[in-house]
DNA sequence: GCAGGACTGTCAACTTGCAGACATTTTCCG
DNA sequence: CGGAAAATGTCTGCAAGTTGACAGTCCTGC
């Protein structure tokens, strides 16, 4: 999810055979930028493997604005919570870029998941992830500000997806602020003064569109630093 | 989750045989109001159907504020995600009341969960429910107002745990303004504000500890309204 | 090479919700 | 009954982030 290190599928995993299997119940599909896999509210009718590309999942909120939920790459699955309880489709997904995909229809899905428990086995490790990757953003949203949110989310994509350059620094591309904002749950105006903060601070370089990171650990402390204050495990019951 | 309407068990849906097993490997624990079943950060070491009782699922954020996530009760299941991944719990769970609980050790639920496939099955099905729980709890702690979701929330907790009164009035117990702020991640002064509003409207009555819900459809009616301007599904590419 | 478009910096007015303080009211229990 | 604890109503700042507006800056395509 949004371009971070974590499990992404549940058919990487998977032995040979099923994998096999699994890829030869596919049809490919292409998209063009912009192009939607699936929308809110749609029945869920196939799930996808993300063969070449990236697609967004967002959903939009009342005021028109769009809250960008990750953004999913080559290898990445999408749209499995549908396979399992039928309900719709509770986000969008658009492609971001000319992609290629890997469509497996419901049908399908429930044939080979019926017959191979080991695909079950590997879409309880990937929802569990899931689980807790929401509870952690949602948990993040509540507690952090702005400006601390900004500093993770720079770090872990700079982890995830970053490219090292010569200088020691390290390359985010294709990362607007008004991408990021849309991350955030934020402005863009906002995610602007945030950025200049870091900046000022000497952590990161931005250039239009494009963010180097200067110092990885740096970005990290002011949450480390809150972290450290709240690290005090509860105890139950208190004394 | 929050004595909410849904799927919170991946026992009972099991077949019968499976779920004899699985009570067979569990032994049972008693725990007193305030005891913790499991704490934030600790290793998974079991995972547990609650038999009797209420668990409060929460954790403390920055300022020693506790942010309830959800409530538990008689039937439900709890700490399965540690089963799958490992990882350290991510939250505290602790009776609320005087509990009984079953606890199926680690080891045990790996055995079973290798040898009944349907057991992964199940799983898939909660998970998939959480996954959705948790991605609405974050767009909503987002998107709606504080009003808003003390509206939506009053509304569910009266359909899944409300006790219909003669008077056509549906009680709710036990729910004070302090642990409805913690549930929506609020203080208790702005949901005493917002509670008066929806008083003052004629919606509910209070009294302390108590909410009698009057008109559930007008509780839910500030929320439709949103939903029904933001319902456009949106198609992609636009136009 | 230059015009239009996308991206960015910055400001002021406003809104929501929080912090902390304080007064009341109700319940619980000896 | 009577006191203490718990729950509630209300107020005054205060902080974070939004909205809308506007001006600069960079990039891309014809």
């Amino acid at each position: 999810m949004l371009g971070l290190p974590g499990l992404h599928s549940w058919v990487a995993g998977l032995p040979e055979p099923v994998k096999k299997a699994v890829f030869a119940a596919c049809s490919r599909r292409k998209l063009a930028a912009g192009e939607a896999v699936y929308t809110l509210g749609s029945k869920p009718e196939a799930c996808y493997i993300i063969e070449r590309g990236r697609v967004r999942i967002f959903n939009v909120s009342d005021s028109g604005r769009e809250v960008t939920l990750g953004e999913l790459r080559s290898g990445d699955c999408i749209g499995e919570v549908g396979m399992i309880d039928g309900m719709p489709r509770f986000n969008t997904a658009v492609a971001t870029e000319a992609s290629e995909l890997q469509v497996l229809a419901r049908a399908d899905f429930d044939r080979l998941y019926a017959s191979h428990p080991e695909i079950a086995r590997e879409l309880n490790r990937l929802l569990a992830y899931r689980v807790r990757f929401f509870y952690m953003h949602a948990e993040e949203s509540r507690a952090l500000s702005l400006g601390q949110r900004l500093a993770r989310l720079l770090a872990r994509t700079a982890y995830g997806v970053g490219i090292p350059q010569d200088n020691g620094e390290i390359l985010l591309e294709t990362l607007s602020q008004e991408a990021l904002a849309n991350m955030l749950g934020g402005t863009r105006q906002a995610v602007s003064q945030e950025m200049k903060r870091l900046e000022r601070a000497g952590l990161l370089r931005t250039s239009y569109g494009k963010v180097y990171v200067r110092d990885l650990a740096g970005l990290l402390q002011p949450v480390e630093d809150l972290i450290g204050a709240e690290a005090v495990v509860p105890t139950y019951p208190p004394e």
